[in-house]
DNA sequence: CATTTATTTCAAAAAAAAATGAAAACTACA
DNA sequence: TGTAGTTTTCATTTTTTTTTGAAATAAATG
């Protein structure tokens, strides 16, 4: 008979080494977007994953600790590219990939970049209040003003539109 | 007669005050692309300046090290992000903001970007070298490889279309 | 070519970001 | 309501990133 342990090993093998590349390509993907390690992690784990998680089972598998697993969870669940599903029998929460990237796609410019295209506006005022009267006859200024202008402007209207054209 | 203290110090802080709006800005917007404050507080301080600045006038300025000035400005020379000029009777380089966007974002998408979308490919190949047998007829996983190809592909072909539309 | 001035480099310090883990806060259910 | 299982919170620790500053290098000047 062949022993629990070889066998057990051999099948995990294989599924770890898929498992291994998508937790690799999440996490580099979110350090793009400025996500921290953890969270990368955790979604590339779900993603191949067929059945949903639980959160000791995520910590666990990832060693990393139970209070990184929950933070990554939430920064997750409101991005919303996981979300928690019923199990019968288990009382534990259980998590699954969303997998739409164009709908995490939008919830992450809605929640990350649109705040700070507002509060560029913002400044933009200021420096225009800000102009000695000198410097409101400086072409200079004024053409700088006006860029800093329209890259807001064409920013606030290019980011949505580029989300509606990733399919699936 | 007016002190000259005075005078200064009037005239200055109008100056200031733009050029910390500006400043602020371009910090918090370099923040956005992953680049260390004093990348955007250099970035921000040329941008409102009529005549280029010396190395050291923009450490003194900002009272930032010689070090971190000469770190930031090479990293905003390798984004094309600031040139150097020749000025008359100094021996010292003096920097320009460049101020066309479209530019400097192509810049860093090439830099930044496209690197990773090259060997985020690798990653799926590998990907779809570790599928076993049983899972190359699953098409939970087929379906799962396929969305990743399709995001690189899309955002392959979409992130340099976006530079283009930036006007100026 | 010696000296002065300007710039880069890089080890060490400081600051910022992320992870840990234990205590507190929930929650289901007996 | 009490208890055991689960999750969140957050002060502390660890790790990573950024800045500093002094030494090395380079470049101009006389």
């Amino acid at each position: 008979m062949i022993p629990h342990k070889i066998k057990s090993a051999n099948s995990v093998s294989i599924k770890q080494s898929l498992e291994i590349e998508s937790i690799d390509f999440f996490v580099r993907l979110m350090g793009i977007l400025g996500m921290p390690r953890s969270v990368g992690e955790i979604y590339g784990l779900l993603y191949f994953s067929e059945k949903p998680l639980s959160m000791d089972k995520i910590s666990s598998r990832l060693e990393i600790s139970i209070g990184s697993a929950s933070q990554g969870l939430r920064t997750l669940k409101s991005l919303k590219a996981v979300r928690s599903t019923y199990v019968a029998g288990d009382r534990r929460d259980h998590y699954l990939a969303e997998t739409e990237f164009r709908r995490l796609f939008s919830t992450f410019l809605k929640d990350e970049i649109m705040p700070h295209l507002d509060s560029a506006n913002d400044r933009i005022s200021r420096m225009e209040d800000s102009l000695s009267d000198n410097e409101k006859n400086d072409d200079f200024y004024l053409i700088r003003l006006e860029k800093l202008k329209k890259l807001t402007k064409t920013s606030r209207r290019l980011l949505p539109a580029l989300a509606g054209l990733l399919k699936w």
